[in-house]
DNA sequence: TTGTAGGCGTTATCAG
DNA sequence: CTGATAACGCCTACAA
């Protein structure tokens, strides 16, 4: 009475049962390799004292923590959320838990995150995009963290991706944009230094020009942070110029909700006298009035492929398999035919 | 050459730096202790060995973590992201690291993540709102585990809480509501079973109409997850009602979302055949058409704020100081006088 | 200022 | 099936 406890150890446990440490490591891990009424004793004890395992020793003990890290750009929007929840679903189904770091889009921040969650004992690790320095490859080597990429699908990059091609799939949207009947057209996209992702979505867009015999002339370009308020800003740029764009494509339905708010404020008609379109089909598109045309993204799907594919890279039972996910256009209000020049 | 270099331990570095594993171990937590020379030799050691510390061995000797657990109920919105952003910010500067999962609002879920942010070494926890098994206190206790909770203020409550009163934020809401002229109210409320800040948004709602001297009539509840497609339906089912609500106050954000999203489905215009509230303030309440009419929370500085006090408990600086955010009702296009009876 | 040595709580190996 | 016992990598008195 009145005495302090701290936590229990497993030798509390084992005392407790009156067995050695070594069956009650057992009991918990490899519960078949002991007999019924020894773990019995053991398991009761454990839930009488309510002891739970510490992590760090077990982790150095085992060398290996059952734990998967992942760094994303943001957490501060839904575009990496989606994916990720059903990544630690299919996680956890497997027996693994997540650890999740945002990066801020800042390569020093996620150079940083790598090392703690590696330092961490993280098993193995889910990464945003190619786009590094590739020490930090070697970093991950040195560790032998395995890692995999995903939102990014490079079958040919120094790391296995399970992603999409962003390349295609903005192209697909643009083939559709100049299938409306567009010509003037202006890209809002998010920055493209370190960002693949965005880089890719700027060349599709620009082989569809291309492979429409349009010269480099017909495409504006403003690159900006994925930030709502920044959409709205190079909207509101793009609808100074002169001749006006007729479509303005964004790097991400963020970046569109932006532009539609200041269309609104601005008043200007989409689809009517602009129209706009984003990227990643999250719920937000579908809500802003025009709902976007974007490219649908199956998140769910890339998280439960990636999480099985690194925890087959983890366990040894895979090399890292890069895997495509498709995309597909969705036709909403927000792309219409051009305004009628007269 | 050749040789698989694994990675490098305290030892490797001692040696190279020609030095012993103490001081290493100083030269990288109190620098100030290790004489300039000797300093500058490890750290070079150090850095061409690429040396990371083993964090679980680091946990295991210095009981000491320096890292910060948060559980929360979803990572699917932006409820909680930007004040987890601030959070991890602060934390930050102040040397800590964040740790964030989700307990998709399931307790039996909370209850583990707790457990494993702990076993794992977290110097302190996070909780959003008050409502849990107390035996999750005791077990907070005996591990020595300091703890805050927020999104949430209950000064009387077992646990510190720096957040807000959802109750007072909610009635100011209701209050705009009445004095718009509404007398039939209609109600989407999350659940509200173990989470007391959906509660305590109802109890607001309730002790206005009450204030204002309506009996329980004037209020029809609805009780569903927070997710866009539940409000979306919820408002359906609002809508056929006989008389029907003049206003649907929504329990945050997302849950208004839909019963626009619905209610531009079904024809109905807001906010001039009804009127429609959220609560929350995220981005997307400004997005939305018409903008919603809502509870601005100070997220950034909750978050903030919550870091800090967090952090002066694991230090032992403070026992753990509630304190609460003000919020204030945001006035946009969804909420109107009720449409004229005639 | 620096080195020595013990211990943190588990797992894993190897006997018994 | 169960029990000693040696790691695991680092921190921290304590001693020099």
């Amino acid at each position: 009475m009145g005495k302090t406890r701290s936590a229990p150890t497993l030798t509390d446990v084992a005392r407790e049962a009156g067995v050695s440490t070594a069956t009650v490591s057992r009991c918990l891990n490899t519960p078949e390799r002991v007999i019924e009424s020894t773990r019995q004793r053991v398991l009761q004890a454990v839930e009488s004292l309510g002891y739970t395992p510490n992590f760090a020793a077990r982790v150095m003990a085992a060398k290996r923590s059952f734990t998967i890290g992942a760094i994303i750009p943001t957490m501060d929007n839904a575009i990496f959320a989606r994916g990720l929840q059903a990544f630690q679903d299919e996680l956890r189904e497997r027996g693994y838990t997540l650890l999740v770091s945002s990066s801020a889009y800042d390569p020093e921040a996620e150079r940083e995150q790598i090392r703690t969650l590696v330092a961490r004992g993280a098993d193995g690790l889910l990464l945003i995009g190619h786009a590094r320095d590739p020490e930090i490859y070697e970093y991950l080597d040195r560790h032998q963290v395995p890692s995999l990429v995903a939102w990014s699908y490079v079958p040919e990059a120094r790391r296995p991706s399970v992603g999409f091609s962003n390349a295609c799939a903005m192209r697909a949207l643009a083939e559709s944009v100049l299938a409306a009947g567009h010509r003037r057209i202006a890209m809002i996209s998010g920055l493209t230094e370190g960002n693949d992702r965005a880089l890719s979505r700027v060349e599709g867009v620009r082989q569809a020009l291309q492979a429409a015999g349009l010269g480099e002339g017909a495409l504006t370009l403003i690159e900006t942070p994925y930030e709502i308020d920044k959409g709205a800003e190079a909207f509101r740029q793009l609808m100074a110029l002169e001749p006006r764009p007729t479509v303005v494509m964004c790097g991400n339905d963020v970046l569109a909700a932006g532009a539609l708010r200041e269309a609104k404020g601005m008043g200007i008609a989409v689809p009517e006298q602009v129209s706009v379109t984003g990227f990643d089909d999250i719920e937000l598109a579908a809500i802003v009035s025009p709902a976007l045309t974007t490219v649908h993204v199956p998140h769910r799907e890339m998280g439960r492929k990636a999480a099985r594919e690194l925890v087959a890279m983890v366990e040894g039972t895979s090399a890292g398999q890069p895997e495509c996910i498709s995309t597909h256009v969705v036709t909403r209000q927000s792309l219409a035919a051009p305004p009628d020049p007269s």
